[in-house]
DNA sequence: ACCGAATTTGAAAACGTTTTCAAGTCTTAC
DNA sequence: GTAAGACTTGAAAACGTTTTCAAATTCGGT
């Protein structure tokens, strides 16, 4: 930076200056500074920038896992819609550990990030008590049945347990069972469930359970729906909280001996890109996972451009996607 | 940090001393230091620490998409190695686009980060001169058939084309085709789509021609399976450069009357979790996801804890996983 | 006991910015 | 022509560590 002065024939404060506000420079100084820059291909080192400045350009994301594609394709639209931005993403995984999530939070927030990301409204004493104090906004992605801390950016899990039941109960189903991962620590997928077997024990003539299945992969499904049309033979409509298992147990279903959707309706939830390709093709719920991205980095940008005191509410909704798997 | 310093009546030189390396320290030192931070809660600013030192703890990790499960069962993989380290994640995503990878890594660079990973082998000559003179230890990943800059984790892009040929020809098909998208800027997806083509040419009798698709999802495999048979329609064979694309083309190939594997065999790349699941179960590639992101963090952490000057290839290969759509 | 070497420690410099503060220069209104 | 105010600028402090350097202490060998 100094060699970027001395070109400019000005003081450091007036490149630092120029950079970063060229409004609050004359004209002639911000036309220098610049042309020095350029010509010694000049870009300010984040970390001293972060130093001094109140806030690092970073923007940390936590999410509770990659594998399942919601979260990936929500990071990535986000990068995109950040590209050009200065801001650089810094993203933890903390696979569904409540405890975790709040020692990374710490960690996070000892880089001063412009903002912080992280998944869902329910947190442990320890993160709520940092993310309330944190001072950087605070987005929560992905839920929004609960009071948000600042801001939150997503949809109402309990609202798709409730479409996914009534769905399912609408096609004439009447006894459904929800099939569920890790419910016990993943408050979304859980919201779900309950929600679901709510839905189904308003209608008279209906029953809903949950069955908790030890894992969310295809092949988990494949034998989950086979356990459940041992243990429970009158089911005629099962939810999995995942396409992932959903697409297993289409298989699973055959294997069984039931056709689907004639003798049990499945329906999943994500929409991944092969879940309407599949055979048949699967009914399941789209949440607006680009969009959450997308509109997580719209959110961030502007409220660093200029704050505002309160923070949003933003429900993006979902789609039951009706394909012929019920 | 002061605070602790005080409390433990040493000066700020010496808690920095006893909290980075607790030998260069007396005990007495090091234990009254301790107990300072513990009591305090003290834990150090990352941001300084970065500033002062040669490195900062960022590992910064350049990706050229999340939607694909691929990278982000590896970048998953590595974010568990490396939980408990110092150390932390930058992630940035370019989308097969060589500029947008140059700017990226010189915006990581400008982090001083401790270690960068980028995906592949083949970058513009700007990436190449920045990682060439990176004063950090550079990974590539995902590939390896070409001289690494330093060390290079993943596999042969060239054998998987290769395999995935002979495997087509020796269960019997004469007519092959690889459906690929983005092969002008994906150099691995080009990688096996000329791999594979040569090895059908190296076979007497046995045609090998590539094809490129609009897009990588389950519903443009759909489409070009169909747009396959009806321009080469004695095709018996056809790969696509994701399973996406290959779920989507188990269906499409239906849709054009044609079955599978009787009329027409059909190879994935990816072995994404449903794959195994669908009708009929998709043969496929299973490249190594989540042990490259593994590799990759146990090369980091222990090239930084005590680092040697040369790189290494790690080869770590790859499974065909022999299904019923061959 | 004494000297040199090894070990331990603290003061201060360094990292590269941003921001505060005060000084200097320019307007504008009388 | 002058005074008050607005604008522009540079010097220096600040951010919170790590590291260098030199001083002080301990140790071992004679």
């Amino acid at each position: 930076m100094s060699d970027v002065a001395v070109t400019a024939g000005v003081s450091l404060a007036s490149v630092s200056r120029a950079l970063r506000r060229p409004e609050s420079v004359s004209e002639d100084v911000s036309r220098r500074v610049h042309a020095a820059a350029e010509k010694l291909g000049y870009s300010a080192n984040p970390i001293a920038s972060s130093m001094s400045g109140t806030s690092s350009s970073i923007i940390a994301v936590l999410v509770p896992t990659l594998t399942n594609a919601f979260f990936s394709q929500s990071i990535q639209s986000m990068a995109a819609e950040l590209e050009g931005s200065a801001y650089q993403m810094m993203i933890g995984v903390h696979e569904y550990d409540d405890d975790r999530e709040a020692s990374m939070i710490q960690a996070f927030l000892n880089w001063k990030p412009a903002a912080l990301v992280v998944t869902g409204v329910h947190h442990n004493k320890r993160s709520n008590k940092l993310l309330i104090n944190a001072d950087c906004p605070v987005i929560e992605i992905w839920d929004l049945d609960r009071r948000p801390i600042d801001t939150v950016i997503g949809f109402s899990n309990t609202e798709v347990g409730r479409a996914t039941a009534a769905h399912l109960i609408e096609s004439g189903r009447r006894n459904l069972v929800y099939v569920g991962h890790l419910l016990d620590r993943d408050p979304r997928a859980n919201a779900r469930a309950l929600a679901f077997v709510d839905e189904a024990q308003r209608s008279s003539g209906v029953t809903g359970r949950i069955v908790p299945s030890p894992d969310r992969t295809s092949a988990a499904g494949f034998e989950m729906i086979q356990t459940v049309l041992r243990d429970y033979p009158q089911t005629d409509g099962i939810a999995f909280s995942g396409d992932g298992a959903a697409l297993g147990a289409l298989k699973g279903a055959a294997a069984a001996g039931a056709r689907v959707p004639e003798d049990i309706a499945v329906i999943g939830f994500g929409d991944l890109d092969p879940s309407g390709y599949s055979t048949p093709a699967l009914t399941t719920v789209r949440p607006p996972h680009s969009r959450i991205g997308r509109a997580v980095a719209k959110h961030v940008l502007s409220q660093l451009s200029n704050p505002k005191e309160i923070g949003e509410i933003i429900d993006l909704g979902f789609q039951l996607i009706k394909r012929s798997s019920t």
